[in-house]
DNA sequence: TTGTATTTTTAGTTTTGTCTAAATATTAAT
DNA sequence: ATTAATATTTAGACAAAACTAAAAATACAA
């Protein structure tokens, strides 16, 4: 299995190929950064090798063995993203990059020892779940701060947008998984909202409270 | 820098071709079990990147940056397999496969972090000398078990072999770094000898001898 | 339904790193 | 000093993973 394989699978996964849906060609391609006809020829690789469903002009999904190849994958980026929170002190928008290369390295073992020293974390930084070994892991309950009215509240489980720029935004404002949030108002106008987390009250923009996830209390 | 590239410069290194001395294409070949025709190849690639000095007929050696890039591998290599042996319990001989692929990946804020998470070690597992951040390190004077000479003692400091076997063949014998060993007779014929390592005593053969290094004491 | 726009595939190149086979240079031996 | 053995380089090919440009299939819209 090459690097490059992997990525493919791991992307046809995010697209949702893994259950039923099939991921067309330039789809793919925009996810990888790259162009449909290289696409294209890895479909034809990735289907040789049984890791995935290709019809010419239809596009791929995973195959039960792709499926759990992507999630391998997954589960690594994912407990390599907690370790360097956790245990190196990175913070939650350094550790994307890294992971990325870190997911790759072929080592049963290596990845079980490191469960094994983070206690076996159900998430990532960014409120992801983490697979199990053999590839289970169940989608926490959550939804958007912005599907929120005023008065309800919950606790901030997870981001949509994970890049960087947004990560710091939130630093900056104190804004971390675990809070407690309430909206204490919601503007009609261009549905900003005044909320309450941990105590402060904060104005956040719509954009925000799109890519916040919640899990809304009682 | 690519991985390959990186791994030639490594080997060059460990070839002896850093201080002067020149490596010939055939014995860069058997140290990257490879063919000497790729070696050619990339001879020719590494000197227009200035990493080596290549003299068609006449083998490679590191220039300054190609030094400094190898020490730079090597310092993480090191790094890793002393982060796998003390934070992750593995053993000493599982460790370099791991490490070869871990020493590549690009991020100096991770191998730093890892260096102080280990609290700046000196030597890794096998008793082989950690490079500073800069490219600096003291090899320690040692010497192989074979070249003391009765009654003569030490303390056990290295590995000259790193396979696997004889790594797994010390630990069946409890031998490990920093024991101490004392020669108590040597034996003529096939010199092996027999010695006494932490009040033990036991007989070894000069295989072993050849491949223990020592720091003799007084 | 027919024509246009979009998507996808094919064909042909490129780069990196490898290989084999053949040519050439160097070294060692008579 | 020739010759034979060995080491090294060249030439040509291949596989992986990408690209561009062109052809073919599909989807959409008048
Ligand atoms: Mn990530
Ligand atoms: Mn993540
Ligand atoms: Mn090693
Ligand atoms: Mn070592």
């Amino acid at each position: 299995m090459t690097r490059s394989e992997e990525n493919y699978l791991k992307a046809i996964y995010h697209l949702g190929g893994h259950k039923e849906q099939s991921i067309s060609t330039n789809a793919l391609a925009e996810e990888m950064d790259t162009k449909p006809s290289s696409v294209t020829d890895m479909a034809k690789k990735l289907a040789e090798k049984t890791l995935v469903n290709y019809i010419k002009y239809q596009g791929v999904s995973l195959t039960a063995k792709g499926k759990k190849t992507a999630l391998s994958i997954i589960r690594k980026h994912r407990l390599w993203e907690v370790f360097l929170v956790k245990k190196l002190d990175f913070s939650w928008d350094e550790v994307h990059e890294v992971a990325e290369q870190l997911e790759h390295i072929k080592s049963e073992k290596l990845i079980d020892k490191i469960d094994e020293l983070l206690e076996f974390p159900k998430y990532d930084p960014h409120g992801d779940p983490i697979p199990t070994k053999d590839g289970e892991f169940h989608e926490r309950e959550k939804q958007l701060l912005s599907e929120l009215k005023t008065q309800q509240k919950g606790i901030c489980v997870g981001v949509k947008d994970t890049s960087s720029a947004f990560l710091k935004f939130l630093d900056k404002n104190q804004i971390a998984l675990g809070h407690t949030i309430e909206v204490l108002d919601v503007e009609d106008f261009d549905e900003s909202l005044l909320v309450k987390i941990d105590g402060k009250e904060l104005h956040i923009s719509s954009q925000i409270a799109n890519n916040l996830y919640i899990k809304k209390e009682n």
